[in-house]
DNA sequence: CTGAAAGCGCTAACAT
DNA sequence: ATGTTAGCGCTTTCAG
């Protein structure tokens, strides 16, 4: 049997497509008892509106591209939730993409919104390619999450990742430490600059001196917290606690630690960025900065079926979501110049 | 400026729409100076094909929905890897969708399929809603993935379950352990069904009675791991070791012990199932069932393109996957007579 | 090898 | 309140 159209509705029901299309569109523009007729036609063929034709002609697709960084770090699902339900609310589907960080998927995502696949772009990627910055003027509704482009002036939903990483550090701070090591995200971003920022500031504050040794670049990933502490102990470089800039950095720093025979937060004290949800079930618990996700997900999509209404404002608009540090088992006060002393011995003895 | 439209290409190349439509269609089938001067064209544009017309005419949309039971349950992204991958290999797009366990939203996807807005549906949900069972004769191509719904007959790829649960529960057996928990999944599925007969089996091998105290209902979730750890010491049922049917299950159950004051797996040994990704930075590391996710991603996709390309084999496929035990830190041998009255004690004073 | 013309299924004007 | 008509942008016969 062939898919039923609007026709076949239409004939079922005795009346013209263009009815059955308002009953659908509209049911109050329709008389009460012609409706019923066509909503049992309907449900008889089991018809459903094809989209492709729809959206061919009301030029729409009622769908938005949510485009990560990349789509295996758990992180982004929360904000997908936040998205998809602003977004059902206002009948729209959201569609989650996978940059991997490689400027010809981001491009081929944003001929996708252009192909009218989808209406618009929810941008959480850490690079704006080069190449689309020339097609700025034809670009497609784009809004940018978490991450900020300096030069490029899009409605943006973000969290004060300088403020939040000089609360953290202050943390580390208030409990003694003065040799704290810093994990970045991969670095020439916007993020990763900003968190730095944060930690250098927190220093600064402090009267404490920066020591470039201790600033490992990372890229947000399990490895590479591993990698920077396995630096840290190659260059002999003391320090009594890190700062992270993601969990699973953290996560990646304190395994290494463990497996060189060093505790957390006895010997080392751990700070780490995003409060992803296994960080209460680690050990020991993570103390890290909570991002609202779920909420900057929502913003995002509202920001995005704001431009898609034409309510654009006169000013791009730039919201700034709050972050919380969680204080929890990773993190504690810095021990005695005995320890102190034996954690070098260990470093010097590597 | 509007959108360039085939039309807009046709003129600046001085020929008409359908050459263009071929050109980029069919290449052979244009005049190689023809060729040039339109695809100088479409650059100058910038156009791009309209999918909604294409798809309109062609009757296909070229994308695939994967569905699955919760979306922020991170095991799912490996396996998106692996469908992505297949897919954009054949020129097909993927749309992750979330069921939330919800029949309203399962049909909703279906709906989205029936709609043309994709052309065929990867499962990897607990049920088969009631509902859609009534409809399978109209419905879309659909590949269910990692379950199985037994009276129905669609291709599958899955793993065996119950084999993976008998190799986990007897690598638990033979470290001495006799008293060992099981941690269901939700519970009336096959996949819990499965994974707890494979528990059965290892005990009924080895002439281990069952004792319905050691099995817990839950859900795959972290709550649900903490849960049964407290209803083992509210029901005062001694155990040395506990199988979980999902590693964040497992990771709840560690916690929930580590607050309770025993170690693992010096007092009780735990085994999870996924091998998610955390699974070997956590403390301790987890002994677990691998199950090759991306693999199942690529074979469910390829499943689905075999369906879409009419290539459907006289049989419904029914593809297995291999699974390994991967032996981490979380097992250890069982203790002898004075720990396990240790643990007694722990039980009886709770 | 290329062009003219029809039409995919729907919605938006316009007419009644 | 409902029907008629004209396309949305593309692909695909069918001619030439």
């Amino acid at each position: 049997m062939a898919t039923p159209t609007l026709a076949t509705v239409a004939k079922l029901a005795g009346v013209s497509t263009a009815t059955v299309s308002r009953a659908l569109q509209r049911p109050d523009k329709v008389q009460p008892e012609t409706r019923r007729r066509i909503m049992e036609a309907v449900a008889a063929t089991g018809f459903v509106p094809n989209s492709q034709a729809r959206n061919l002609r009301s030029r729409a697709s009622r769908t938005v591209i949510l485009l990560v960084r990349d789509i295996s770090n758990p992180f982004y699902l929360e904000i997908y939730k936040g998205v998809e339900e602003a977004a059902v609310e206002a009948g729209y589907s959201v569609l989650m993409g996978d940059a991997r960080d490689d400027d010809q998927r981001i491009q081929h995502y944003v001929d996708t919104v252009r192909a009218r696949h989808a209406d618009g772009l929810i941008l959480m990627i850490g690079r704006f390619p080069e190449a689309l910055k020339a097609e700025i003027p034809r670009l497609p509704p784009i809004v940018i999450a978490l991450e900020t482009f300096p030069d490029i002036a899009l409605p943006t939903v973000r969290i004060d990742n300088i403020a939040a990483s000089r609360e953290a550090v202050n943390h580390l701070i208030g409990l003694g430490h003065r040799r704290i090591a810093h994990i970045t995200g991969p670095m020439p971003e916007r993020l990763a600059l900003d968190r730095l920022a944060g930690y250098r500031a927190a220093l600064a504050e402090h009267g404490i001196g920066e020591d470039e040794a201790l600033v490992l670049n990372g890229d947000f990933s399990l490895a590479a917290g591993r990698r920077a502490v396995r630096r840290l102990f190659e260059t002999d470089t003391a320090f009594t606690a890190i700062f992270a800039a993601s969990d699973q950095m953290a996560v990646g720093a304190i395994s290494e630690l463990r497996a060189r025979g060093h505790h957390v937060p006895a010997d080392i004290s751990v700070v780490g960025f995003d409060d992803i949800v296994l960080a209460d079930a680690f050990e020991p618990p993570l103390t890290t900065v909570h991002q609202p996700r779920f909420a900057i997900g929502r913003q995002a999509m509202a920001q995005m079926i704001a431009m898609l209404s034409n309510k654009a404002p006169a000013t791009t608009p730039d919201i700034l979501m709050e972050t919380r540090l969680i204080i929890r088992g990773s993190t504690g006060p810095r021990h005695g110049v005995a320890r102190r002393s034996r954690l070098r011995g260990h470093v010097s003895s590597a």
